[in-house]
DNA sequence: TGTACATCAGTGAACGCGCGTTCACTGATGTAC
DNA sequence: TGTACATCAGTGAACGCGCGTTCACTGATGTAC
């Protein structure tokens, strides 16, 4: 990001397409799943040659793998935003809820069913854990002396996760439980798994939350 | 299942082939994932020319079809055999946790990322409320008078779901939450996003468990 | 028990498709003098 | 300002691949008399 002026005419000209293959992968994803993105595809659909998108990524797994790094610093950003103008735990669990419904397949692109031989790049963890600091920010605020359950002690242990950050026990038991109750419900909402019940995923969601900031007040 | 007996040999070579081709399928799926499944490569693997299978599944379609068939039929059979035997919810929740860790591509064929066209066969809804009804029997057993939080009135005025099951509204809210909590650590672990914590998944799993056990009581 | 026929599993060739990717090329855009 | 050159975006043809699926066929297995 240093000197964007800097950038000359061509080099504009090649974010902006690159952005605009991305803009059209996530079209893509987003009808047919990530499975089904195919280069040939974004290219017919831009109204240019397949060959042409190798001048803008090496191949299919280089796009994907920066469309998966694009929504972990998306994710990131908006709860980060989010916290930096105040949400409390409750706060970011309503972005996030708002951010995977806004694009489901985003969504599962990140957190949904691994395929078996791909690794994510290095760097997505990093993201990764950035999003992990905010919840666990936003935790602390929450867990004043919370008695320490068993896999609180359990997490004091094995910490590694949490970088350097000075949340105390039962602030990483909270984050943990946090994720995978949001997940948990916002997975299977996603997914339809409730379309056929009637009741509305929203209260579940809220219930969820509700047991949560319960639990640590 | 009507005089099994009766059934020819062709047709008793007929039903020997086509489990024999799904056990390849699931081979293939736990490989390479769902949606790299083949039929010409599951040929391949047996032996056979590709258009030979098509004597025993009219196609790719409902082959995919009957493997989510018959893995919600596992499911729901394995949790009903573990409540017949006395099983309670937390015993349900580790026979959960174990058939999904017996193999992860078939939890995530039916609980993961839902191909965005795609739509399962009426009659696995059916099994999906069989499950549902075992987690019931079990959470009805344990919610003798517990308070009802909002959601669980929401869930009263919503319980298609739960059929004629005859369970009480916290009972409904207990299963509901059960689903989600399992789910959201299940699905975490089997993607493989807990591998870079050092943390034990399991006991996050218990505590979880603990946690709906607790607030029942 | 033996023969005539029907059933059906499996083959091999073929169709059309879309995929990722390479390569030598044309033509436009920018740069240097 | 004008010319000579280098850079680079995009093209079209081609390669090899595997996919799902159809079709007419061979040959084995079972059935009926």
């Amino acid at each position: 990001m240093a000197k964007p002026d800097a950038a000359t005419p061509r080099e504009r000209y090649r974010a902006q397409v690159r952005t605009e293959i991305k803009e059209h992968a996530w079209e893509q994803i987003a009808t047919a799943g990530a499975s089904a993105l195919s280069l040939n595809a974004i290219a017919k659909q831009m109204g240019v040659s397949g060959p042409a998108l190798y001048r803008y990524f090496a191949g299919r797994d280089e796009l994907i793998t920066e469309l998966i790094r694009d929504a972990y610093r998306s994710l990131a950003d908006t709860l980060r935003t989010a916290a930096a103008e105040g949400a409390d735990l409750s706060g970011l669990a309503h972005v996030l809820r708002g951010w995977a419904l806004e694009d489901p397949q985003r969504y599962f692109l990140l957190y949904g069913t691994p395929v078996p031989g791909y690794h994510a790049p290095d760097d997505t963890t990093t993201i990764s854990s950035e999003i992990m600091a905010t919840f666990l920010t936003a935790c602390a605020a929450l867990t004043q002396d919370a008695p320490d359950a068993p896999f609180a002690a359990h997490l004091a242990d094995h910490r590694d996760w949490a970088g350097a950050h000075p949340a105390p026990p039962a602030a990483l038991h909270l984050a943990m439980t946090f994720w995978t109750r949001m997940h948990g419900v916002l997975s299977l909402e996603l997914a339809g798994h409730f379309t056929g019940m009637r009741f509305d995923p929203e209260q579940l969601f809220a219930a969820e939350l509700e047991s949560l900031l319960r639990r640590s007040a």
